[in-house]
DNA sequence: CCTACTTTTTAACATATGTAAAAGGAATCC
DNA sequence: GGATTCCTTTTACATATGTTAAAAAGTAGG
């Protein structure tokens, strides 16, 4: 095990303390992954094991919705990507994570992970708090989608993650909007005006 | 203290197995709100340091978008009810807590039971699972908003809640539901056809 | 460099939802 | 029980977004 890992652990470390012993606890159920541009890093109909700490790269999370390839999420660099509705139910997942530029992850097993919970209440504690944060930002994005238009939405976005715009086909930033490619060309032309 | 809490106990031990200690800890930071119709439970501006679960009646969250009166969620019998965005920020909330039907709540006081976390620890387990359900429900209500019609999300929401439509004024099921009265009218009137 | 493929834009038309105003119903209060 | 207020529906019109198709622009491979 010549990995490193201490990117993801020092991420950790800003939301709880970890002991040695729970960092290298962790460390022990991590592995390196590195997967080209437009591959899939899990696929559709595969039930969620694992959560990736993204190094470098971009990956979406994504499915089909009346045969449309929808994107639900993107993740950039220095954060985490789970497809939690399998995750936490142990059903399979009608999402794939799909990536967009050549890129790093860490992976974290998680039924390995929920072991460590029993021997490590502070391992529990810090994944109850990422979860806790991502729990607030999706209850945040329903306000987003439901009372903003999408054009609204479309400046928050390229505030928020300006080289989005850069990194990623449109076709997907308009599917995460919830458009089609075509009303997103509407919106960026008449910006432009 | 001659309430009795063992109905939300019962709740709980669904989720998560709780020694005599963990129950009569909870109980000890518990105590019986009755509030009527049409009241605040919770007021917008208020920081939210009590998880509400619902013994009787319905309740809702709700906030105002540019002048509006918008629903964010209802909160049926057996269920909690808490302003998430403000309980694990700890900041002020947009929004409120609205009772519409004569309810008894049973309080939970948050910062009493963020302490109960390092003693015991099987109750931040119960509360990690509790928000970790409450996290996937809000990623598959957001996948609801964004690719389902107004129409689909109504047709749903009466399958899932049959009884919500006789025990909600209609405005406020719309805002819910992302539309305005009309558009709900108009959807209820194609539907009677 | 040329071809093929993918992505993005543009155009024309259809539809769902929003806005505003008015009217009909239902509940509440004195 | 009449008046008032709130809730719901209806109408007419405006607008945003969807759908389909085609053209244009950009990208990748031989």
């Amino acid at each position: 095990m010549t990995e490193d890992f201490s990117t993801l652990i020092h991420y950790f470390e800003r939301l709880q303390k970890l002991s040695p012993a729970s960092q290298e606890a962790i460390k022990a159920i991590c592995s390196a992954v590195h997967i080209p541009k437009n591959q899939d890093l899990q696929a559709i109909g595969h039930t969620c094991k694992t959560i990736y700490f993204v190094k470098k790269g971009i990956a979406r999370i994504y499915y089909y919705k009346d045969g449309t390839d929808i994107t639900e999420s993107f993740a950039l660099e220095n954060s985490l990507i789970a497809r939690v509705e399998s995750l936490f139910t142990g059903k399979p997942s009608k999402k794939g994570i799909q990536v967009l530029e050549d890129a790093d992850f860490i992976g974290i097993h998680s039924p390995a992970l929920f072991d460590l919970y029993d021997a490590f209440p502070e391992i529990e504690r810090l994944f109850r708090k990422i979860f806790e944060a991502a729990y607030v930002d999706t209850v945040n994005r329903i306000e987003s989608i439901q009372f903003h238009t999408a054009e609204e939405r479309y400046h928050d976005l390229i505030t928020s993650s300006p080289d989005i715009l850069q990194r990623v086909p449109l076709k997907h930033i308009a599917s995460y909007l919830g458009i089609t490619q075509v009303s997103l060309s509407r919106i960026r032309a008449k910006g432009a005006r």
